[in-house]
DNA sequence: TATGAATATGAAGAATTTTTCAACTCGTTG
DNA sequence: CAACGAGTTGAAAAATTCTTCATATTCATA
């Protein structure tokens, strides 16, 4: 079954379209981290961790390495964390120039962004 | 109701993360192009197009103008193409080591990717 | 103004993804 | 070896997202 080359990028960017695994990324931005660890950063049960970890093997985004008891993760490639560098960017930009629509009109916006 | 950073990246992802959608990405990186020309290059019934059309309208990743009868799309900062550029170049690195991960154990993919 | 082409929208059902909860695997330690 | 802590997995229920289809809009033109 052949996967053309769109579906995979979309495949790609869906995966990075949770909250829990977006955090998961980020955090391993600054080198690899137990699960017990990201489990304390992120507040959320242990299971749907487990479940969104998983999401990021499959698709080999980050790899798992068991030392002893514990689970030791980390991102497979750098590249991953220049990707959401990029994308940090652009966020940023869009945000700032909703920001300055919304200063311009004067609307007082229903649904703010913060850090 | 304030949306943490994280969350709002998510959703920045999860809107990229769809194959007409991301076509439609693509496609408009070279120039803006009317609706009709999309429809024609991307094989999706129109109203389903639209449907996908009204999604990046509503993240600001494009922008649409209407010229009489038809309505021009166009991608609203040449940053989401940089974007692109990044994720094409990160999956095309990621396929690459899949493959030769494959190549080195001599097993047949069940799940090709083509162009 | 009536008709038609291009595009958008609303709503219902289908499909996918998330969450949750119980059960399970592995090492560790008493 | 039994009991425990750290993670993972499977399956069902809950939530979201997609597709589809019928109906609207909007402008052009006969």
């Amino acid at each position: 079954m052949a996967v053309p080359l769109y579906q995979a990028k979309a495949e790609f960017f869906r995966t990075l379209g949770h909250p829990a695994r977006i955090r998961v990324l980020e955090l391993l931005q600054d080198g690899p981290m137990p699960v017990r660890d990201l489990l304390a950063a992120i507040d959320i049960e242990a299971s749907s961790l487990s479940q969104q970890l998983a999401v990021l093997r499959r698709t080999n985004l980050v790899t798992a390495t068991r030392g002893g008891n514990t689970v030791v993760y980390a991102l497979s490639t750098p590249d991953v964390a220049e990707l959401l560098l990029t994308a940090r960017r652009i966020l940023g930009e869009m945000i700032a120039d909703q920001g300055q629509l919304l200063e311009e009109l004067r609307v007082p916006s229903a649904k703010e962004v913060t850090a």
